[in-house]
DNA sequence: GTGACCTTTTTGTCTATACAAATAGATACA
DNA sequence: TGTATCTATTTGTATAGACAAAAAGGTCAC
């Protein structure tokens, strides 16, 4: 019923996470370990790859397969686009558009930023609120010249997180997640009061290390919180297909 | 010299990652890519079932491969002990206890922790200094039926999270990240403002389905922040043998 | 002792083949 | 028309065998 080398997979996995194989044990070789299961060395070999891949074990040739040092520290953040979270959660999303502006990158925010200063950006200042109540506001920074579309998008009906995840093929990221105080402004749209602890999302989006758009989105600290999990034995699943399918 | 389903996997990610085909294409069936490559189709499907573990593509039988909707969300954070970060960065890291009282769970602790009222725990309070200046203090709780060695051990030279690590054989965790605001006795020993917006993870440890500790470390918000990747076409890997090579 | 070379162990990759399982689409049938 | 059944396609799993590559450890000449 079980695949084979889902079964070994399974048994090493639970020797692992148990204890009785502490990190630096030396694991059986496939050698043996096709004896105790009965099936062929590529099945085994393909649980162990697993397993190596997942960061559980190390390997080795002719030293053998042994129990990695645990890393608690790797974890999964699910730092989605607010539209598609408040969604997902069944919440009711909306957003103003505060600012819409073409300009130029200056200096200091091409050094920030990595890019060149000078380059032609599209600016963006927006106002996010889940059912009805402030919950963010965004600051973007769009490159024109890698995303021309945006010279003419409005952003009224579409949030521009959501619209630019359509638009580049893929990415890769950088976030960093900082606490801050809200300043007058920022209170002020969001709600709350001058000083209060807000969250800062810093997202920075590359396409093969051309910059495609930044973005800061501030919440009120009272208001939002991020939650990663750490599950050393769950590699990631998905299940479904893209809406639309091309040939 | 690259092994052939390595050349595979790089060709068509490449594919994916430039947008060439974009989410929602079918990518050709083995068979084709068999021919194409020159190579077995075990060869082939190691190379498209590692494209479906890291979620670029999702492939069903019958119908085909598909190139996965991007997921910017799922991003790997590097939350590492303190101490730990502060040694691979070069700092210097110390610690402080400040607190260290072995009591029995109230009610509202055990509800948040989802263990029954009245077990053992042990409840400490340390403040963490990076480079001589305060950055984090740490609340934490230890279950201390799931780890009874930490009744008698005073974590004056290795710090509880770090002594934690090397205890608890294998675990599931849970983060959190929230901004508050420091009340005065807070303030004052992250040597900061009362009110200062500070930056605070919580982590919940668990070994199966028990919780082994629950920790909360308040970092002043203009002394730290978390930084985290995306990178749809890495996986992680890990080359470091554990220290101790037990047999 | 030191370096060059050989042997052995263990994992890494690849092939050719086989059958199983899922399932879309076609066909037969009531 | 709707339903049950068959068929073809595609992926999933497994086998047995082969050779390659890394690297520890031994041997031998110098």
């Amino acid at each position: 019923m079980v695949p084979i080398h889902q079964r070994i997979l399974k048994d090493i996995e639970s020797k692992i996470v148990s204890g009785i194989w502490p990190p630096g044990h030396r694991i059986p070789v496939e050698h043996e370990l096709l004896k105790e299961y009965q099936c062929s060395r590529m099945t085994v070999n393909k649980a162990l790859s697993t397993l190596a891949e997942r960061g559980m074990i190390i390997r080795r040739r002719k030293l053998g397969s042994f129990v990695a040092s645990r890393q608690i520290d790797r974890t999964v953040m699910d730092i989605q686009d607010i539209s598609t979270e408040a969604e997902l959660a069944g919440h009711e999303h909306s957003h103003t558009m505060l600012m819409r502006k073409v300009e130029r990158l200056d200096a200091a925010t091409a050094m920030r930023l990595g890019e060149t200063m000078g380059a032609e950006i599209l600016r963006l200042h927006c106002l996010h609120a889940v059912d009805g109540k402030a919950n963010a506001l965004e600051r973007r920074i769009i490159m024109l010249d890698l995303v021309p579309s945006a010279r003419t998008e409005s952003f009224a009906t579409v949030p521009p997180g959501k619209w630019l995840l359509d638009m580049v093929p893929w990415s890769k990221a950088r976030h960093v997640i900082r606490a801050v105080s809200a300043d007058a402004t920022t209170a002020r749209l969001l709600e709350t009061e001058r000083g209060e602890a807000c969250l800062t999302l810093i997202r920075q989006t590359w396409q093969s290390s051309r910059t495609v758009t930044y973005v800061e989105f501030i919440h009120p600290g009272d208001r939002f919180q991020f939650a990663g999990d750490f599950h050393p034995n769950e590699s990631r699943t998905i299940d479904q297909l893209p809406q639309g399918i091309a040939s």
